[in-house]
DNA sequence: TTAAGCATGTAACGAGTTACATGATTGA
DNA sequence: TCAATCATGTAACTCGTTACATGCTTAA
């Protein structure tokens, strides 16, 4: 059985904590999405293969008559777990970005539209940047009371980056704006 | 018809002066691949979409026995690509690195598992910035000389990215190694 | 009582990749 | 002559997303 970047998010989750597939994915959503992007649909189908494989372990957890499941890895999985991150591969990373792309080809627009592209650029990163720290740096360094640190650390670089992106598009912006 | 990002970064390298299919891949080998990678199976049935749109006009350009053809903007290809440039959308960026998401989850590893990833992802950062200041920013800068400026900036942008990556992880290392 | 959030899943669709298939030209 | 590069396309497959479908619980 193959296992996806996906399968290693999934179980990586589950062992710092995340019991039901919906709060796996509550917590991606203020983490690994940055990096690893995960809808809810890829969310059940995996955890019903990780069990398949003896992977994570699932029991009842329904309360009332609200159904719900809890996961657990097995000590099979803790292992896949050690040896994914000790592993090599996956080097290639991939950036989408519709705005950098306009951008690229942004000689053949007027200045006074090159100098708008700029600017909605801008102001998208201080939004980013806004967010992270309003909301994933808090919830990251929440985790460091129970000695997870790389979230919080992670959540950094994101912002570093960020603010780098920032910096970049203002000096851009001023650029444009003395040849207005 | 509908237009994806693919078409119009097809559109604008065929403005830029990108003629085949073949040479419009190339360009974007050096360039758009790193904010919008395509493949070389993409860009021959979205030439012909453009074409049916007609957006994009094209014509035989066989020299001896090989076929080729070049293909060049319409009016309204062009008029279809100014407006894209200047439309919003496509404001989510999507990332996908599977070595900071092991990193994400280091807390499960050894000490020394810890930092040897650290040095891998710092490396392959280096890599990255060497790559971009032999490769990419070179044949970015020889456009200017033809009056296309973005490509330059933006193969910039990418160097500092890098950097911004290379310091952030160097000071991890130095963390990880005190640490020992 | 009603909206927001918790909770689990499936089905259809679309986008993009890899592999396949073929052949010409050019420079070492 | 032989490898690298130029050149165009198709087919099968994989991955991921959006939309669908359902229902409970909690707090305002």
């Amino acid at each position: 059985m193959k296992l996806r970047p996906a399968s290693h998010l999934i179980l990586g989750m589950v062992q710092m904590g995340a019991r039901s597939g919906y709060a796996i994915k509550k917590a991606a959503d203020v983490s690994t999405r940055f990096f690893w992007p995960m809808s809810l649909a890829q969310v059940y189908p995996e955890l019903a293969r990780l069990e398949d494989a003896g992977l994570l372990s699932r029991s009842d957890d329904s309360h009332g008559n609200r159904a719900r499941f809890a996961y657990q890895p097995t000590e099979k999985g803790e292992e896949a777990l050690r040896k994914w991150l000790s592993s090599p591969g996956g080097e290639e990373t991939q950036f989408r970005d519709e705005g950098i792309l306009r951008l690229f080809f942004a000689d053949n627009l007027p200045r006074q539209d090159q100098l708008a592209l700029a600017r909605r650029l801008r102001e998208r990163a201080r939004e980013g940047l806004d967010y992270t720290r309003k909301e994933i740096i808090p919830s990251a360094e929440a985790l460091k009371d129970v000695g997870i640190d790389y979230p919080a650390r992670i959540a950094q670089l994101r912002a570093e980056t960020y603010q780098c992106t920032e910096q970049w598009l203002a000096r851009l912006e001023g650029e444009l704006e003395q040849q207005a």
